[in-house]
DNA sequence: ATGTCGGCGCGTCGCCGACAA
DNA sequence: TTGTCGGCGACGCGCCGACAT
């Protein structure tokens, strides 16, 4: 006759020890430390909402926004003992921009200490061990360096293992040294923990011995996805954050509970429905936008796609010249999430990603690249730049016939099939080239309004148009003034000039690039308008150049494109063709 | 390295047999029919939220609103098959009030008919029956009426028996008829389905054989709840409507999912947090408040509040001139609800609820009630008028000594133990008669806003004070003058100019009921704020006598209050001693 | 060094009639 | 009529070394 509703009503936030989550979180992930500045991208925060994240009905949300780390929370989901972080982010006005950041005190293992400071272990579970009614095999390894010291006196040697997992729950395993020949078991104890954690065979099970000794479990789950479509990113290096759908705790109505508790083949937490994913990260960067302090979650999952970067990492991949044919490698996790990979590719031309030209001047996913071992990589077409590194400081855009000195170990590399297509830009019967300038030369138009993020970051690019990857280059320019080369980098006027000679500052040096030798005479701001390809009519690539207005009476001279005076706002259309 | 989000985003509503959804519902569960009129009781509906809806932020809200049935949908939770159902409002504006309810149609058994359709049987799950490893005894009335016919020629009679559960899932039982003395028992597939279902001993278990032959299998969970605290009400016979905390689809975060999926203990949902519980409540009612329609999803557990009653019941009952003293009977499940019980009992006071001070005028809970076996529902203080039945039309408010011709079958009932001291109006030295008025006459102050919901039900109660149940009568009074009478039923003038000889209105009649023979003298509309006994200092129970200005210039006569002139709105206090 | 297999013992699930309430 | 108990058979969990990789 009683009705009493138990009610966890605010289930406690209880942090793990963070040794223990980056243990349970794997290699790659990386959380920029508390204080430390970082980009938050919308974009890939919304990437796996299915992409149900419709930012064209928010326009003023712009790609890319510069954060400091306000705090950090290590935390475990109280079901699947998948950890997650809860990261609050401040994001900075621009007089708080230019502060220096602080880049000691980064959390997590250094390259260098990796190897040292492994004070813990993880296993992917093997078939045998995940078999309903079976034990565990220990390596050898675990045993001996994460365990209790085993008394080998005994025959046979046995012992109680205590372990607490990131809930901080005790569980007893009976370790075991024995057989024919002699290895290290868990016997007793381990099929209950198996079935209580739902653990299946590929799950990787983590052991960790705290510095005040105890004995530490963590699990790791596997991937359960079949199926291919979404893209693959990590973080290594970078301090680069996955996904997350969910906003912080004082964010209306997104419970963070549910889910969960099915059969032992549903591991994997589903997290709210996408729709509610979707409006917590239009609430995120909405709050970002307007310089509030917002929360996110990231689940550091391999395959999700990190959206809150370390600053620094961003901005020296941009200060990288990205031209095609670059070699570089880039890391990986393993399939079972045991190891780090490093997997080697060439970038085959920077490109914007066709689902958002809402941001076509966001560096996310700028690189569309081409892997040695394309099989084990077939989804991964376009990576962020921070992501990788390059092999070789020297780019060779015109030398991507050549065998790259920097085969994989195993096979010849793949190269991407484009070189036959690169145009000549001295060349201007090209085919890439058309015959004119075509279009109104005093069209009358509105350029499309800027969005304030800090533009400076877009003095990144190169691209290469080709048939095979036909890149319409995107860039939008603010106050910088850009010069256009098709078949060439993207330069800011200042960076030619010191490469290029140009018309309105003339320089003395040639170019030390003599393979890009192309002079180009240009001058003011030109904005790119993109149509993409399907947009085409009969094989031809379209764009169109918006020329701004502050040079008028001068002479411009775009490649490709020829020279026109600009007079006020012009337009003009290049058509390509296929 | 693929990251796939399997989403169920909006789970199928699949709706159920209306035949099986109020087989498991039980007997007390009644829907009133789509189209039929209702009130919305948002402090019913808010009462499971923990008390946590603090509807004093919402000042808005009224404590009933009158509805229309739009739509219902029959559903079982797909974790714990709990049935549920989502009902659809549409708040009725004063001119569509007085529409006439259409009152054919209500779905829901007929008492009389109720034994007459029993192609359901439900059984208690005994210690035996939820034993790991164990048979389900079927009574032999089950097995013969509700079980496909059993071949009793072999030896021994078995077969197999399929039942759909309210998801549609057939599940597979053995049934056998053995053992000495024979008895029908369901042995293979019982334990899995026990399992599966984690089901305890105290659950329920419904079986129902549906018009086109099939065999169902549903489950009622038994009230997991220990300690105590909560309120018992009831449904029978009313259409009233149980708690949800949770609004309809497309109300912003308020997952549906979640919970479950633990121990076998854990049978019952923890339904999301009671913040959002709470949220969903003041949402619901506000846009109740707003005449929009909304959506509210009742469990027909036994012990949760119907929130959702039957405009005819509600009026009916608010017809009934409640009396102290008054014997009535009223329905429950028994505790394994397996059957209906009537419990008798007698009306000690009418009283508002201390916790919804907020609504001095709600029906809600009027009834302060002692029973007849007080043990078994001592958790049952204050009951909504509209469930109890009167076994006696007679009031006998000065006649409560004498014992009661309706007592119950088994004991003698225990009386509410306020008969010596209920006051006598006649005598103005009674022990809760204060001297005289006390407190400024012409004190200024601000009448509380008035609530616009219908206050034309209010004409109903009765309350009397009582050392036992010191009731401090309320009355927010609006248009309808309204007499105060303490020991006496609130009447409004309207109902005392029958009985009663008033000074502004005089009236042959003495009034009927001798032993209330007190006639009171007043005009002009009063409202009395309480101050709850808690408040008062030193013994003495405190409330203030506000007068509205309508009359100003007359004398108000306000029975163990004495008179007064009203000059303009005036403020009285009242000390009543303990 | 460790994954997987077959052997096998024991615990417990689950079916049974006996018995009693 | 049906709840509970003890008996007991059988299945399968879980521990073992053998063997292969």
């Amino acid at each position: 006759m009683i009705n009493v509703m138990h009610s966890l009503s605010k289930p406690m936030e209880k942090c793990l020890d963070p040794q223990l989550w980056h243990a349970c979180a794997g290699g790659m992930a990386q959380i920029p430390p508390p204080n430390s500045k970082v980009y938050y991208f919308c974009q890939g925060h919304g990437e796996h909402a299915n992409g149900n994240v419709d930012f064209m009905k928010f326009p003023r949300i712009p790609p890319l926004i510069l954060c400091r780390v306000a705090s950090i929370k290590y935390l475990a989901d109280s079901e699947s003992d998948e950890v997650y972080a809860k990261i609050r982010l401040m994001p900075l006005r621009g007089d708080e921009a230019d502060v220096c950041d602080d880049e000691s005190g980064f959390v997590g293992l250094d390259k260098s200490e990796e190897r040292e400071k492994t004070n813990s272990f993880a296993k992917t579970l093997t078939q045998s061990d995940a078999n309903n009614g079976g034990g565990f095999s220990v390596p050898r390894y675990c045993a001996e360096t994460i365990f209790p010291r085993l008394d080998y006196c005994a025959e046979p040697p046995v012992q109680t293992i205590l372990a607490k997992d990131v809930h901080g729950v005790v569980w007893k395993f009976r370790h075991i040294y024995r057989g024919t020949p002699r290895r290290h078991l868990l016997t007793t104890g381990w099929s209950n923990f198996v079935n209580q954690k739902k653990l299946v065979a590929g799950d990787s099970i983590v052991f960790l011995r705290a510095e005040n000794g105890d004995l530490c479990v963590g699990i790791r789950r596997a991937k359960r996805g079949i199926g291919g479509g979404a893209e693959v990113s990590c973080g290594w290096n970078t301090g680069g954050l996955g996904f997350s759908g969910f906003l912080g705790e004082n964010v209306v109505g997104l419970g963070i509970g549910g889910g969960g508790g099915g059969r032992r083949e549903l591991g994997l937490k589903e997290r709210g429905n996408v729709k509610a994913e979707a409006e917590a990260v239009i609430e995120a960067a909405s709050l970002a936008a307007n310089g509030q302090p917002f929360e996110v979650v990231y689940y550091p999952r391999a395959g999700s796609p990190e959206f809150v970067v370390r600053e620094s990492a961003v901005k020296a991949a941009m200060r990288v010249q990205w031209c095609s044919g670059m070699r570089f490698k880039m890391a990986f996790e393993t399939e079972d999430s045991s190891r780090i990979s490093w997997f080697m590719g060439t970038i085959s031309s920077l490109q914007v990603d066709h689902s958002n030209i809402h941001w076509p001047n966001s560096p996310w996913r700028l690189l569309q690249v081409v892997w040695d071992e394309p099989d084990l990589l077939q989804n991964v077409k376009r990576v962020n730049p921070w992501l990788v590194e390059l092999v070789s400081t020297m780019a060779m855009p015109a030398a991507v016939h050549q065998v790259s000195p920097f085969s994989p170990p195993r096979k010849r590399p793949r190269l991407p099939q484009m070189p036959t297509l690169v145009s000549n830009p001295l060349s201007p019967s090209s085919p890439l080239c058309p015959a004119g300038v075509q279009g109104a030369r005093h069209a009358h138009f509105q350029l499309p309004q800027l969005q304030p993020f800090d533009f400076k970051l877009l003095d990144y690019g190169s691209t290469l148009l080709t048939q095979t990857t036909p890149t319409y280059a995107a860039a939008a320019l603010s106050k910088t003034p850009m010069f256009l080369l098709f078949g060439q980098p993207i330069l800011t006027a200042d960076q030619i000039s010191h490469t290029h000679s140009i018309d309105t500052e003339p320089n003395s040096s040639d170019g030390n690039q003599d393979n890009t030798a192309n002079t180009s005479n240009a001058s003011g701001s030109a904005l790119i308008q993109n149509f993409p390809p399907e947009a085409s009519s009969d094989g031809e690539l379209q764009c169109k150049v918006f020329v701004e207005s502050e040079d008028v009476g001068r002479t411009l001279h775009l490649p490709m494109l020829g020279s026109f005076d600009v007079e006020q706002r012009a337009v003009h259309r290049c058509s390509l063709q296929r």
